[in-house]
DNA sequence: TTTTGTTTTAAACCTTAGTTTTAAAAATTG
DNA sequence: CAATTTTTAAAACTAAGGTTTAAAACAAAA
């Protein structure tokens, strides 16, 4: 375990990520991010400049970290088949892991739009290139139906990620516990990409 | 036209539901709510005792308005390729005419997930008994195959709702205007209903 | 018209939030 | 050791945010 003396920059990171997940950014003051993170506050702005800057930061860091495995799979070079099921298993483990980073992507992405879409990890790794022109190539190879590529990768990312924004609901709705949530979301790997690849007439 | 003179309560409840949908609570003023509706800063505790019982108000307003009629689709008497298509078709025209109440809902759901959940307008509107039940008559009769009424709806709607969450990405991926968009939503219909309908082995 | 109750107003209040400053203490580095 | 960087505590500042107060304006009832 390498990870024994957190710096204090990482110190701050930690808390803060934490803390802006769990409750979103506008909910969370910063004396409490130096309280958990157990720093004084100042150095919240000797190290990044403002909050807003801490928050810049840390979304780049999540997006990378998360995004980047995933997007590899998406231009990897396997059969379509094989990467739709792969892409679908692999997403939802990562959400699995960090359901709340549902919400907390989508009220960035809400709060400001244009920054989000301008930032250059977003649109290298939110891109589907690579994916769309397989799915062509396979079109003009009469080996799948005739579909618009950019639907069929809507379809994906909505069906994989959007059950883990209406978590809450989900379990009540259900009765369930957070593990019963997670075996439905273990269920959902098949069934998204089953439908998925029904629907561009593969299986 | 029967509303020229609205009311200072309606005024307000006008100009805050605007603004709470745009900006998101949190990044909302009274003042600036106030000044919107053009009255005094101080009727807002006069008619709502506070800010919060405002946005409980907007928020269960909006959800009624919205999905009293999709629910009524949802439990109504008609076939199942009916409905599905019915649900989806209506669905998506109402996020089209209101894209922004998604991420507005999505916000508040995360901001307090233990009291959306528990408000009887959600439990009512936001449960898909009728429709379940259907779906395992179908079953029952083999005229569909066997699937996870629970994982089907949530399919549905995963389908319908989440492009909207993610509107600007997909805009500006594609360098779609905000009326290419809505062409795209428009398409959306049949393919949502083409999948889901794939799916349960129906056409 | 006076009375009564409601609606509206202007102003101030109080708290919190983010940021900055200062001056000193620790820790690190060369 | 000297020099530099990092950390601390405390306070202060500024702005904004939600809320409250007390009086004025208004409308309806007596």
């Amino acid at each position: 375990m390498p990870k024994k003396t957190l710096s204090t920059k990482e110190k701050l990171l930690a808390a803060a990520t934490e803390l802006f997940i769990q409750k979103g950014f506008d909910r969370v003051g910063v004396r409490e991010i130096a309280a958990k993170a157990g720093i004084n506050l100042s150095l919240m702005n000797y190290y990044f400049q403002s909050k807003e800057r801490l928050l810049e930061h840390i979304f780049e860091k999540i997006i990378i970290s998360k995004a980047t495995h995933l997007k590899q799979i998406l231009d990897s070079n396997i059969s379509l088949e094989d990467k739709i099921k792969k892409y679908t298993t692999e997403y939802i483990d990562v959400l699995i892991d960090n359901p709340l980073i549902v919400s907390f992507f989508l009220a960035i992405l809400h709060r400001n739009p244009e920054k989000i879409v301008a930032m250059a990890s977003i649109r290298t790794l939110y891109n589907s290139e690579v994916f769309c022109k397989q799915l062509e190539d396979e079109m003009k190879a009469g080996r799948i139906r005739q579909v618009d590529p950019e639907q069929v990768f809507i379809c994906i990312v909505s069906l994989v990620i959007f059950p883990f924004a209406i978590k809450d609901l989900i379990m009540d709705r259900n009765n369930f516990s957070s593990s019963e949530f997670n075996k439905f979301s273990q269920q959902r790997k098949e069934v998204v990409s089953q439908m998925v690849l029904n629907f561009i007439g593969l299986k």
